[in-house]
RNA sequence: GCCGACGUAGCUCAGCUGGUAGAGCAGCUGAUUCGUAAUCAGCAGGUCACCGGUUCGAAUCCGGUCGUCGGCUCCA
């Protein structure tokens, strides 16, 4: 039998027969590496310790230590819920797991009932009766009609439909441990001891094959980790996520509200206002640099502007749609583009007029399904930082170029610096030629490897009249979120006719961008409220400063403090309350006020403040003559420094 | 829209298997005049989401509606 050569992570190679497994090749580094091995890795990719290796590789042995050991966890994990579920609803059908998307683990199953909460306890309890037998996982490559025989035999009908599934050549393997086996890749544990904890987290109805039409299995989330300890750690960061969550942030803070009388459209309370409007004022103190003309268009439209922009027939539905005279068909507007282009067309362009850029922050309204519907990330009343680009063909790149430099300046002001960006590619069902398609696609990645990007790609994902550039940012919870996007229209210039007379004195077809920096207002807000959990830069704090008296004696002073301040355009609050100083500045961190100004016999006798900043803590920070304070705040708020 | 859970004071929540609603915070009043994260006392505050049913009696049980939450689907 041949040899063929396996090298180690500290570089050493082994020599081993051809069909060793990857546990074989561990137990010759050493016996508790072999016991505490959980699956292999060769160039990335997990592999099954039981998986025979038949080249010359590069492996690696994946323990609890190793940062993937979570993944092969939770993988088996699966495997023994639905083992769990099985013994206890023997009439339950499992359809198929998930768990290669962060930290949690899913399967489905077909039930007569939907589980309750309290069938989730159970099936948790046995699921750790199932850890404590610690049975071995085993690993079985079958062909495909014994697979199919032996879930049919099961009454797994589900599992049977899933085997069709795998593409005829494929091996297909079934893991078992004790009497529960499933059809599965792996890799998996070697025993189910290997799981250290487990804990169900929720129950949610899911569409079979994801498909709307089709029956809702039950599927269960949950977590699974090598230790209690790491499984406690991942509790905590869910209850920090949910101490940032943007309903409870906008709650304490007063930012907002969602009331029952109109679901999905935000009342913006005073201050959620001020953060709306600073945002809106940035962006718009951008739009002479690069060359975007704010327009406002109607809110109404007559169903024709929707027929000939194709969204009658795409999006219909999803629209707010009432009558006027005569049975005329009116639509609230669920976007900006159609009416931008009927902008464009009331005057003829020249060539040497483009490219025209219209930006609009008016409101939308698009009619969602009532279960979409999140705080004020998922709404049906917002606003976008809009805008539309009417430009030659060749001036497309150009376009770009200054899209992601402005796109930059933005994120970069709003600390949003951990930002992928990725192109979406012709989706199945597409208008346009796809010659066009394939060359709008080049030029978008082109533009954004040009603008610094690794650019990823997302096939298939595109909206059917345009390829786009989304942009990606991760918060600080690790949470991806698409912001910015731009989009190549294949469809507007020629629904619309949209033209400009070239140089030779002929018409010709405009080209037409979409883009977004921050997207929708709202679902921004709810985005960097999670982000920042409430702590705001000092520019677009709705309460940028306290001035805190220490006595009543001191409310004079202070009031003074405050004009000079609001003189100044400071948002700032006199907190001239009969209160203790140690009150007041637990409030004011609470609220999140950046800055607060103290004010007692000191600072009134010598005409100071003394500031303290939000977590500034105990240490001593110096008085400061009032016009400096004001002058060092407003000239920070003026450059929007933190 | 679909599956499940939930809806009690402005907020956060308690109220065991049915017997006329309770706390903390916020609010109001008073006392205290205080130097870097909660001073003390008192008062007031609820058609228990809404509609209907069961019952001598419903916050509690049942049905419906609306909304919210977690998912699914969708997201121009």
């Amino acid at each position: 039998m041949s040899e063929i050569s396996v090298r180690l992570p500290d570089g050493k190679l082994l020599a081993v027969p051809a069909g060793t497994t990857v546990l074989a090749v561990a137990e010759r580094i050493g016996p508790r590496l072999a016991r505490a091995a959980l699956a292999g890795r060769i160039d990335g990719r997990l592999v099954d310790l039981r998986a025979p290796l038949d080249r010359d590789v590069a492996l690696e042995i994946v323990t609890a230590r190793d940062p993937q050991a979570g993944e092969v966890i939770r993988h088996s994990a699966e495997h023994v819920m639905a083992d769990a579920v099985k013994r206890l609803f023997p009439s339950a059908q499992i359809d198929v797991g998930r768990s290669d998307h962060g930290e949690k683990f899913q399967y489905d199953f077909l039930v007569e009932r939907p589980f309750s909460p309290q069938d989730l306890e159970r099936i948790e309890d046995e699921m750790r009766r199932i850890l404590a037998e610690g049975a071995a996982f085993e690993r079985e490559v079958v062909d495909r009609a014994e697979a199919k025989a032996r879930f049919a035999e099961l009454g797994e009908h589900l599992k049977v439909s899933r085997i069709d599934d795998i593409p005829a050549g494929d091996p297909i393997t079934i893991y078992r441990h004790g009497s529960f086996q499933d059809l599965c890749r792996g890799p998996h544990v070697q025993r189910a001891g290997q799981i250290g904890a487990v804990k169900l987290i929720e129950l949610a109805g899911a569409y079979w094959r994801g498909d709307e039409r089709n029956p809702m299995l039950q599927r269960i989330y949950g977590t699974a980790f090598a230790s209690a300890k790491e499984l406690d750690e991942h509790l905590e960061r869910l209850e920090e996520a949910r101490r940032r969550d943007h309903r409870r942030v906008g709650q304490d803070l007063d930012l907002f509200h969602l009331d029952p009388l109109s679901p999905g459209s935000p009342f913006f309370h005073p201050k959620g206002v001020v953060l709306f409007n600073e945002l809106v004022g940035y962006v718009r103190s951008l739009y002479p640099k690069y060359g975007f003309q704010e327009i406002i268009t109607p809110q109404i439209f007559r169903s024709d502007l929707f027929k000939i922009s194709g969204h009658y027939e795409n999006f219909g539905d999803d629209m707010f749609r009432f009558e006027g005279d005569e049975d005329e068909e009116l639509f609230l507007k669920p976007m900006n583009c159609p009416g931008h282009c009927v902008y464009y067309n009331t005057t003829k362009h020249s060539y040497r007029d483009l490219p025209l850029r219209f930006a609009e922050f008016t409101r939308l309204h698009r009619n969602e399904r009532s279960g979409t519907l999140h705080g004020l990330s998922r709404v049906r009343s917002f606003a976008q930082d809009d805008a539309h680009v009417f430009c030659m063909p060749e001036q497309v790149e150009s376009e770009l170029r200054s899209f992601f430099a402005m796109l930059r300046e933005i994120y970069h002001a709003l600390g949003l610096d951990d930002v992928e960006v990725s192109v979406s590619t012709r989706p199945e069902k597409f208008i346009g030629n796809p010659e066009a398609w394939d060359h709008a696609e080049k030029l978008l990645i082109a533009a954004v490897e040009e603008a610094g990007y690794a650019c990823g790609i997302k096939p298939g994902e595109a909206v059917f009249y345009a390829p786009k550039v989304e942009c990606d940012f991760r918060d600080v919870m690790g949470r991806v979120w698409t912001l910015g996007t731009v989009q190549v229209d294949m469809s507007a210039p020629d629904r619309f006719g949209l033209s400009y007379v070239g140089s030779d004195g002929q018409e010709h077809r405009a080209a037409m961008l979409h883009r977004a920096i921050l997207g929708s207002l709202e679902r921004f807000i709810a985005i960097y409220l999670e982000h920042t959990g409430g702590d705001f830069p000092l520019w677009l704090s709705p309460v940028q400063v306290a001035v805190l008296p220490i006595a009543e004696r001191h409310t004079e002073w202070g009031a003074r403090v405050r004009d000079a301040l609001a003189a100044r355009g400071l948002r700032v609050r006199l907190d001239d309350r009969n209160e203790k100083l140690n009150f007041k500045i637990r409030e004011a961190e609470t609220h999140k006020i950046p800055v607060m100004a103290v004010v007692g016999d000191q600072e009134v006798t010598s005409g100071t403040v003394t500031p303290r900043r939000r977590r500034g803590g105990k240490e001593a920070a110096a008085a400061l003559p009032l016009d400096a304070f004001v002058a060092e705040l407003s000239a920070k708020v003026a450059e929007r420094r933190p």
